[in-house]
DNA sequence: AATGAATGAGGGTTCATTCAT
DNA sequence: CATGAATGAACCCTCATTCAT
């Protein structure tokens, strides 16, 4: 994930690996078999890690919506997931994954679970604000999007932004649907940053 | 672009592109003298493409922040400017970019100058709308980071979302900072759909 | 053909061969795609080539079996089959072509093909000479067999053998089985020995 | 052996006849010191072995030019030298020989003893025939090229053949020069087929 | 004595680049 | 200008060999 991050996808070698890690050519290809078994086993990790990471805080934030939405925001750009190095990663893995079946389906489930969990949690949400009118479909949607896009951004300029402001983006995206909901959560992140600045 | 967009970046050659251009390798070599230097071409032929609709665009919106940021929209997420395949190809350079500083460094020349006009316009509209406090930089990065989530999304999987739904997304996100003035727009396209369906 | 010849075929190297034919490897690759797809048109080439040899020969020697067998000893041991480099690469394809389908196919076509000309021919023979009794495809069998030995001795010893007397050896092993037919060749050509001599 | 029969010379791997002898790799590299050494102990210790079962058979077959020469038969036709993995194995080391002079040496003078023997045995049945004008040499060459040939043919393709009719076709050839001598082994044979058929 | 993880040289192959035509 | 055959460096991968355990 290191050689990816800093050399792309498309200069990364078996050489370059093998070196970031200390260890011989021969023995990488001895265990990974191939390089393209090795990349597709790091988009896996990449994958299970963060799955095993959302599944951990959508477990503790228990059943309240909002605190799922707020968990979900806390995961993909708290600091396990959202690190440079992973960002970077993921990134060249969208970017390949046209022309390779394989990258593009993994992506995809894993995609589609996620949309799937915001989906009914917004849907949730709209009914128990009474504004089942809104389009909940888009509204996950986008907000998938949206942390996508936080990533490249993080990806290709790691100073414009740090996750802090990303998270509080995030909140701002929801409190424009659901005011009532995650309004208070933004101001309360706003007195945190007053209190600490 | 084609090429890059159907094989990704790794597997790009010149064979491909020269074959897919309907020309002999030879003399795609003598124009771009090398590969480096077609694939940089390529990009800054997608940025002052870009940059040129976008500035039309806002020529044609006129002074009034609203139109203008609609504007933004219009051609971000606009027929010429998000193909598929253009999608497919500013990701894989967003991707590439990392570790090769001419890139970086066009690529964040062009966000930069995007940022400021997007953080002078929503300046233009708090103040209008006596919210001064907004946080204007973050809602522009974030605008950002939406409409390159956007990208991503349509690149990776054009069935999950069309352009439509997506400029919706924009016009929603900028509806929950200001209210007033994209609550009109909002509807206005809601009521579009109503007629159209 | 004359690497696999000089270095064996486990120690054929396309570094090798490019060099022995003056050009460069990358040459090589691109006109034949893959190590293993020179190998099988060299054994192809071979075949086709032994092949129109052989047919060439029968259809010059005319309807007389006792002419086409002998039309076969001459080819099959004559100057344009049996070179000390073409005896190497079948000697080095026989032993190779187990765990070799594509070889083991082709190789076993060729002797099929052959296999029956010689039991048609040794059957008219038989016919002709009241000896119906005899079992032609044994003798068939056994006369290739005698022939690709010929070839594996010439192959691994070429002091031990010149191609006239291999030719002699086959019109022995006929005139055992056909003496009124054969006796006279065998004569001729010890005549000729002797006036040569 | 049985890897080099099963896998060819060329894809012969240290790992392959580790895995087949049920040894780890490590072992076999310490005993046999290189996959070279190994080799050529394999070749000694099929030469070894032919050596000693062919003396074995002469010496049981007595001072008899025929009983031994019959002797020779049975021996390089018999289960014990003529298995399916070992004529593949002689093969392949024919193949292999050129190039590699020890194998060469090792081939060359195993094949000189035996030619020796056979054109003695020859040369003692011609004169007891009163037929000394036959060329004992090339008789004695052309026996060991069928032999050969027999080999090759049951290595290529063991359905073409079997032993005793390779048996068979090496008396009817020895016959076709001695007729008196060989001549009745030869209706013996017949006869225990009839009977046994 | 025995293992198997580890090494690294060398193999086949790809592909950006050059150049005679 | 244009071609495409030709080059060779660099890639991925295999595998004989070594060596700590």
């Amino acid at each position: 994930m290191r050689t990816i991050a800093r050399h792309g996808f498309a200069r990364t070698t078996m050489a370059h690996v093998a070196k970031a890690a200390g260890l011989s050519q021969g023995i990488v290809n001895f265990y990974f078999k191939t390089k393209e078994a090795l990349l597709y086993e790091t988009l896996e990790h990449l994958a299970d890690e963060y799955g095993s990471l959302l599944q951990r805080a959508l477990d503790k934030a228990g059943p309240d919506p909002v605190a799922a939405l707020d968990a979900m925001i806390e995961t993909d750009l708290g600091p396990d997931a959202c690190t440079p190095t992973k960002s970077a990663v993921w990134l060249a893995f969208w970017a390949e994954s046209r022309g390779r079946p394989k990258y593009r389906q993994l992506c995809r489930e894993l995609a589609e679970t996620y949309h799937r969990q915001v989906t009914g949690l917004c849907g949730r949400l709209a009914k128990r604000g009474g504004t089942e009118g809104l389009d909940v479909e888009t509204i996950a949607r986008s907000f998938n999007a949206l942390v996508d896009g936080l990533w490249v951004d993080l990806a290709t300029d790691p100073q414009s932004f740090d996750r802090e402001r990303a998270k509080h983006a995030c909140r701002a995206y929801f409190a424009g649907f659901f005011p009532a909901e995650f309004g208070p959560l933004l101001a309360r992140a706003r007195d945190g940053h007053r209190r600490a600045g």
